[in-house]
DNA sequence: GAAAACTTGACTAATTTAGTCGGGTATATA
DNA sequence: TATATACCCGACTAAATTAGTCAAGTTTTC
């Protein structure tokens, strides 16, 4: 179990974002070369962040991406979503009609993954952008 | 991020070891049956289990598996263990050595993982196979 | 007008996962 | 004691997913 790349370079690369710019645009060369990720993939990322209004863009020379909210009101779940990072630890549907119907034990383990992923889903609600930043301070490594 | 077939598999099997079998062992071949899983894919599944004391094993005709334990006695969290499920969801020790070192953003963000495993982890430990049997009563899917 | 920087879709290599298979060994029962 | 049943174990493969790259743009500022 668990995360993809993507999720987690997003949220370090929002979290960069966070802490090097109040208003200035930062651009993907810039986090590219901080968090040492490759600029195609951060590409990737970034316009899925901001087809979800989580970032906004600015062009040009000195151009570059931009927070949309502050970081206390960006949720972990949203920045997940946002790149379709899905908290489903299991494909349910597919299996129910296949070959569940029926069989008592699969569906007696379905309320423990549907638990599972509203435990999980709860962690994501419950963080904020902002949560990652207050920590900073006293943390050395 | 989702959970694999295999610990899925697991837990479902062993939610039907409970519920079939009180003392009489349960062979592969019915579990095969009644669940729908290979049987080659369960001996993968029920070798790990037994490995980590979770069941053990009766050979010959009439031969199969029994619990080790009783239901209220085996946690969630182990069965995900025998089968090398780690809630591990970011790959941590690695990227410190390579490009941790000194960037503080994927700092700040270890601490993020860390605690999504813990409160994962969590869940598991709190969860009993036994949990699972209970639930059945009023379930009706 | 040139450089910086975003935009987009397509592509590929590497890894992981799911599942299969063959050839065992042990043992209960007829 | 023969044999069918059922566990034991390692090796293998195909399919799916993931991570990452690339090309060919467009937009905007200086």
């Amino acid at each position: 179990m668990k995360l993809n790349t993507k999720s987690r370079y997003a949220v370090m690369a929002l979290a960069d974002l966070a802490k090097f710019s109040s208003h200035k645009p930062v651009s993907l060369r810039d986090i590219s070369l901080r968090q040492n990720i490759s600029i195609f993939y951060l590409e990737q990322i970034f316009l899925k962040l901001k087809k979800n209004n989580i970032l906004k863009s600015v062009r040009g020379v000195n151009g570059g991406y931009v927070l949309n909210r502050k970081p206390d009101e960006i949720k972990i779940a949203e920045i997940f979503s946002a790149l379709d990072e899905k908290v489903k630890t299991m494909a349910c549907k597919k299996d129910i009609k296949k070959s569940c119907t029926g069989k008592l034990i699969k569906c007696i383990t379905h309320n423990l993954w549907d638990e599972l992923d509203i435990h999980i889903n709860n962690f994501f609600e419950s963080k904020k952008l902002s949560d990652l930043l207050n920590k900073n301070q006293n943390r050395i490594l």
